[in-house]
DNA sequence: GTTAAAAAGTGGTCAGACCACTTTTTTGAT
DNA sequence: ATCAAAAAAGTGGTCTGACCACTTTTTAAC
């Protein structure tokens, strides 16, 4: 599994190195990193491949340049946004529970809005979910979850749910078994009745049996 | 305030119309793109510069390069990704609500979680906001919510609430008024005694009076 | 028709050049 | 000695050409 990653991307390893020079060099945000040239002779690369890795830096917010200027490092606010992103992007998943927990954070709150919601609770596509329930015997788990995202509206919510659930795949991506039927169903039903309560419950049932 | 975004940056201009062709020439998931030697003539730009753009897009994630093979749109789950970074890289910020309310689930979930565990909603810190709302009549509302969101140990969820509240900062980053003094004590009483939904009733009447 | 070799295509990297802009240094007049 | 203008140095921005390693396609031989 572990082989295509570490295999050859000599383009991450100069932001790799670059991250380590900032963090060696002890260089604070906003202030200034060595010049594209210095830096291709400390690494040992060519100056264009530096530029490629500080490009990608820039587009992510980590740096800033100006022209004829030099490169900075960014505010520290920025930071924050690609300290998010490099979990992610740079594989460093030393923390794949926060991310399982995190996603049923927002899996939560949308039970929340949909089950205290007239119009979203009463949304056909509900009864979709049980017809498929009895016709095929199962729904496809991530099917189910990202439909009650999707309906609170909050796109932000949605494409981060869309984020984490992504990196969770495994366990999200299939169809559900003959004991989360029952579940899933307890869910949906008590979310068009409005018992929150009850339509947490029954999530929370879910995500412990899997 | 737009003067300088709109200034000049070749580089992106290229990323825009690299996204631009994805969406003409409807390349789709794992497709191949034109060759860097094909896009360089096409854009009418210099190979090494569609390679800075194209080295970005790989780093998010957007693209997928085989060496001697050619470059390919990455699978779609990835994409997802990009669009959520993109909501704040490219400052598309469209919708501020969402943000604002993205962030308060956080926050509701990190108050449900302390009022819940023993451990965490006896910790000596929450007395310590009590002696600095007596001492100095008010307390620095980011502060707070980011002790809260600390408290938690989900350094994902803690991250993302980072970014979310980096980009709410102007009504977050300031002291309390006099009137909210009172809701944040009833809050933090609240969790400390493990009465959740009193803390969560104090909590949502204190972003309302904002 | 199959297979092996050759060719073409493509990404990966480097080196050098030139331009535009900024910062620093030097120069010269007061 | 001071200050302003000019020159120099430093830096990012871009392009070109070259070569290598790898993959895909084409060709040639059987």
């Amino acid at each position: 599994m572990d082989k295509q990653t570490e295999q050859k991307k000599v383009f991450l390893e100069i932001v790799q190195q670059l991250r380590q020079l900032i963090r060696l060099e002890k260089i604070q945000a906003g202030e200034k990193l060595p010049s594209e040239r210095v830096l291709s002779e400390r690494l040992g690369v060519g100056r264009s491949s530096v530029r490629e890795a500080l490009r990608s830096l820039e587009l992510l917010g980590l740096i800033e340049t100006r022209h004829g200027g030099g490169t900075f490092l960014a505010a520290t606010h920025k930071h924050q946004l690609v300290e998010v992103l490099s979990m992610f992007i740079l594989e460093d998943e030393k923390s794949k529970k926060d991310v399982e927990y995190t996603r049923q954070i927002h899996e939560k709150e949308a039970i929340r809005v949909i089950s205290c919601t007239e119009i979203l609770r009463t949304l056909p596509v509900w009864d979709s979910f049980f017809v498929k329930l009895e016709i095929e015997g199962a729904v496809n788990c991530r099917d189910v979850l990202r439909e009650v995202l999707i309906t609170t509206g909050n796109r932000l919510a949605l494409k981060i749910w869309f984020q984490l659930a992504a990196y969770d795949g495994d366990r999200l991506n299939r169809n559900s078994t003959d004991e989360e039927k029952i579940i899933i169903q307890t869910m949906l039903k008590s979310m068009q009745l409005g018992y929150e309560k009850e339509a947490l419950q029954a999530y929370e049932q879910w995500m412990g049996t899997v």
